[in-house]
Order: C-alpha cells, then sequence, then structure tokens
DNA sequence: TTGAAAGCGCTAACAC
DNA sequence: GTGTTAGCGCTTTCAA
C-alpha cells in the first residue's frame, strides 16, 4: 500500500501539493496535477482514510442504528440510506441491535469516538430507554431519528402515521364493514399510538364504537399475534364479532391471515385485514394485502440529507420533525 | 471528547503509562493504574480509534458486501456476522451493492485502504466479474465468500446445495409425485447450477427422465417466476404436465404458488412446491411451505472466524471451502 | 515500572 | 503555485 510519500517522490512534488492536487479545491498548476494524477494511477494510490479522517477529526462514517434487521421495513431504508450517504462520499456502518437496549448502548459507546461524524437511529423507544440518545446531542453528536421517535426533541423523519391510518380504517368503513378490531403492536412506541389513535378517530367519526375486547395486542401479552387471534377465534361466540381487522404491520396483518384461516373462516369474506407496511411479500400472500405503503426509501435519503447538514452547520439546536406521507394500496384483503 | 493527554494529565503520569495501563498487555503498578482508571471514569474518555488505526496499520473494521439487502436471507446471516465480529472486537461496514458489479467495484476500493482489515463477500459470481476479489487476495487482503464461491480458489462458507436438492426432489417423488419440474435461478451462479446438479440426480436415480419443458428458468428470460409460470398454466394442454415443481429458492416458491393458485390450481393437491431457504414468511404463507433449511446465523459466525483467523495469521496461502449441512422442513406445500 | 520522543499518513498554516 | 513544517491521538521503542 501505497502513501502520498511515495506518489510525491515519483511525481518529483512535495507531500502537500499531492493533497491539494487530490483535495482539488485549492490551485495547483495544470502541469503538476497531470503528473501527480500519473503517479498516482502508476502505483494504484488510495489515500488512507484514517489518516484523513485523524487530521480532520472527522471520518466521513455515518451510524445506522436498526433494532430488527429480519423486520423488512428495513432493508428498502437502508437502501436510499446507503445511496444517499454514497452520493455524499460517506460510508455506512450499521449496527442491528436486537430490540436490546443494552446492545444498543454498547454499540453508541464503541462508535461514539472519531469514527462517526453521526447518527441515524431507528430505534428510539421512550424517554426513559433512549438516554444514550439524549447523552449523544448533549455531546454535540449528530442525531437523526427515523420510523420511530419522541415527541419534538430531536431531528427526525418518520411518517403520518395518525392520518393514513385514520384513512386505511375509513377506508375498511366506506366498504361496509362494521366491526373492525385492531392488532396492535408495542404501545410504549410513538408510531404504534399513532396508529391506535388513527384507528379510534376514524371509528368515532363514523359513529362506530371502539371495543376494547377486540384491540389486540401482541406486544403485552406474551402471546404472538397467531395465538391471540387464534385463540379468539377458537371460542364459537366470537367468531362474528369481528367483520375486519387493522394490523398495524404487514408482518401482524399475514399472522392473521393464516389465524383466520386456521379458523375455519375467509379473508376477506367473514373478515378483512387491513395491512401496515407494503412489504415486498404482501402482494404474493392470499389474498394480496391491501395496506399502507410507507415510503421507505425516501425516509433514508431524507434522513442522510438531514444528518449531513447537521454534520455540516453543527447547528444542533433547531430540531425539526419531517412527516412523509404514507398511502393506502387497495388489492384484495379488504372485501 | 477527550484525549490520551487530558487523561495522562489528570492521573499525574505520562500518556505512555495510560496506554500501557489501558492496553493491559504491558506491566503496570496497581497504584498507577487505579489512578489511570480513575481519570478514565472521570472523563469518560474513549481512545481514538482513528489513531489507534493509524499507529497499528489495522482498523477493527471487517467488509461485508451483500447483493440484495432486499433477500430475506441475508438479515439471517447478517445478524450472525455482527454478533461474532462483535465478539471479537471488530466493526462490521455493510455495503449493499444491488447485484450491480460496478457499485461492488467501486466500494471494494473505497473501503480497500486501511479502513478495512479484510472482506466478507455474499457477491461473488463468475471468475470472470470477481476480477475486484482475485485483486484483494493479490494485495494479501484476507477475504472469506460465503453462500456464493468460485471453485476451490477461495476461502469459502457455504452449504451442500446438491446433495440439500438431492434430498428435497427425493423426498418428493417418495411422497408420489412424478412430474416434478424446477423454477431455478441464474446458473453462472454456482449455487444455483449445484440445486440443479442435485434435481437433476435424484430423478434420474429413481428412473424418472429430466424435462427440459418443466425446467424453468426466470433469470433468463425477463420473465418472473411468476409470469413464466402463469403463462405455462394458461395453456390448458400443460395443466397436467406437472404434479410438482422444485423451487430453488423461496421466494420463487411464494411466486410459484401464487401463480398455480391464479391458474385455477392447488397447491398441494394438483401440484406440490418444494422451497429453498427457510426465510421467516414461509411457514406463515398459504399453505406453509415444505422447504430447505440453511444455517445462514451460523454461516455469518463461521465466516467472521475463518476470516479472523485469515486475519490474525496473514496466511493466505492455505484456501479452504467449508461446507454446512442444510436441514428439509416438513410443512404442507408438498402433498 | 515509568517518561520522553518518534512516527503512523495526512492536511493546512505559513513562508517563499 | 509550491515546499516546509507542525500536529491530529495513539503506541512503542529507547533510556532511565
Amino acid at each position: 500500500m501505497y502513501t502520498i510519500k511515495d506518489v510525491a517522490k515519483l511525481a518529483g512534488v512535495s507531500t502537500s501539493t499531492v493533497s491539494r492536487a487530490l483535495s482539488g479545491n485549492i490551485p495547483v498548476s495544470e502541469e503538476t496535477k497531470t503528473k501527480v494524477m500519473k503517479a498516482v494511477k502508476e502505483l494504484n494510490y488510495k489515500p488512507n482514510l484514517m489518516a484523513k479522517g485523524l487530521k480532520e477529526g472527522k471520518s466521513n462514517v455515518i451510524g445506522l442504528i436498526i433494532p430488527d434487521i429480519q423486520n423488512p421495513i428495513f432493508p428498502s431504508i437502508v437502501r436510499g440510506i446507503e445511496d444517499a450517504a454514497r452520493n455524499n462520499g460517506f460510508n455506512v456502518v450499521l449496527i442491528n441491535t436486537d430490540e436490546n437496549i443494552d446492545n444498543e448502548v454498547a454499540a453508541v459507546n464503541m462508535l461514539k469516538n472519531r469514527w462517526i461524524d453521526g447518527f441515524i437511529f431507528a430505534t428510539a423507544t421512550s424517554t426513559e430507554n433512549s438516554k444514550h440518545i439524549y447523552q449523544l446531542i448533549k455531546e454535540n453528536i449528530p442525531v437523526v431519528l427515523i420510523i420511530r421517535n419522541i415527541g419534538e426533541d430531536f431531528n427526525s423523519v418518520v411518517t403520518n402515521n395518525c392520518e393514513a391510518s385514520y384513512e386505511a380504517v375509513s377506508y375498511m368503513i366506506n366498504r361496509g364493514l362494521r366491526k373492525i378490531g385492531i392488532v396492535n403492536g408495542d404501545l410504549n412506541l410513538n408510531l404504534y399510538m399513532e396508529r391506535f389513535k388513527g384507528y379510534r378517530e376514524a371509528l368515532v367519526d363514523n359513529e362506530l364504537e371502539v371495543v376494547d375486547e377486540i384491540c389486540f395486542n401482541s406486544s403485552n401479552s406474551g402471546l404472538s399475534c397467531y395465538e391471540l387471534l387464534k385463540d379468539y377465534f377458537s371460542k364459537e361466540k366470537n367468531r362474528n364479532k369481528i367483520d375486519g381487522i387493522f394490523a398495524t404491520n404487514d408482518y401482524k396483518a399475514i399472522e392473521a391471515v393464516r389465524a383466520i384461516k386456521d379458523s375455519g373462516l375467509k379473508v376477506p369474506e367473514d373478515i378483512s385485514i387491513m395491512g401496515f407496511d407494503d412489504v415486498k411479500i404482501s402482494s404474493f400472500i392470499d389474498p394480496p394485502l391491501t395496506t399502507v405503503s410507507q415510503p421507505f426509501y425516501e425516509i433514508g435519503e431524507r434522513s442522510v440529507e438531514r444528518l449531513l447538514g447537521l454534520i455540516n452547520t453543527k447547528d444542533l439546536t433547531n430540531k425539526k420533525v419531517e412527516v412523509l406521507d404514507s398511502k393506502l394500496i387497495i388489492r384484495n384483503s379488504v372485501i
């Protein structure tokens, strides 16, 4: 591996001239520039980014913390982030925390040195559980939250969970459904709270009642969404208490479909299912899922743009929550 | 952010003493060690890994190159790699190339400096398309290939594709199926070649014929697996030419199920489907997929162990292909 | 057991 | 427009 010295020697100039010729933004005569470039090519010289980073006090690396790489929404986000980062000369270090706060704190501490110019988190939960993120801000390290956020405290890029849920449930009501249940996720997460809110408001605005019994939640029962519903429908008296289910993500929707079928009921004839996310597989299951499509790739892109803005200006005082729109995708799982 | 100097000053010792106290493997008196540790804690000092890396000529970072983060087999592999790396004090930089060789070459060049102590590739295709990987070896940079490999030229961790396919197809035959087609992937990839080989050998050993017409391949036709099969079954004369399909991955299997249903046929009553990979969703589709489970997490772990071995010994001459076993998962998509 | 000092590869302030 | 030089934060000789 050659260094800038080797290039300088071969080109017959000083190391600083090489540095300048390569950086481009400091004037160097055309003649020396070509000499330098020739030497660079001849040696196949690649600058040592660690030395550069050490000198400049930055690394051109973004840390991306995601809670569960097995969740199929993240691949699209990651691609948006990587593409945007690549276009701006940044690398992405991806850390998967497995929804484990200790893993996350450890990862952040490990990366918190000059390795990382900023963080993108898709993991924020409660104020309580996000002390390490507050700490980052306190230490003046740029942070952008995506998907999950905590109030107005942070720079973040999220989607219009409440409105999109309102629209989805309203659509179900317009299709004639009157007994719509919900399968929800962890209500400590803002996004599930908001989807719940949208669901309730749509019911109320259409003069339907919110029935506690059919507001299912797999995350506080220890049972999977599949088990919860299978169990519910195993009781004869429950089988006609529901004519539709709003699942707060596609995976839960797919589990719900399975549970309903395994209970001897039909989707959507007996029970309609609305999903949320529009994961790739959703169009292939049976029936193809009617769902809410979130702009994952764009979330990724925007989060990088926002983060680079913070890194460049170093102005972390001006927080802003950016809300992107989701849209309803109509397939065949709602009657 | 504090430096080693700040710690030294606070502890009243020299920077080298701090360095030694922290590294652990050079004798320092208990007394000074406690002084140093106290200062470290007080300042919440974290060593600058870039400076350390610059000095030591290594980075403790592994580059992981994957072709398609949307493919659901990769999340599990990534987790295996991350866990193993983390346990050994390494970070993982994940780059997704989108199956685009230019992206990949660019990524490798970008990372090839001292940023990266070694690479794990899940992208190798043909010798032709893998010149940059050969180049890496030539430059003495440790490389491990996973999932996809190229002959015996590289250190790699793969699964027993041929044997597992043989077993899967034999199982179908034992269940009474006699007209088994295959839906294959890119035959430039060794793994699909081997799955094809296992399929053919199972047929031949059971005195069944390999019928070209029912060896489908979506990657050289420009049509998706879904379109290919839908098209095939739209011709009345084809509808009883097949009683089973061996899909060479679960995604293709799911597409096949959809195509068969959309053609008015039943799975598995009319046509059985065997998948490959055992992706998470496979147990939830209808019918739950009988498939071959690959040890993805373990592949990830092993690849890190192998790579760290190469990094530590710097002996890149001794190539070895490591083959892990897959196993058949019986559900309901084969009769 | 400890401190002083050199140097990893690079950039930028300063001098010319 | 170009060269000289100091220094980013760390580890590791060399000397004491």
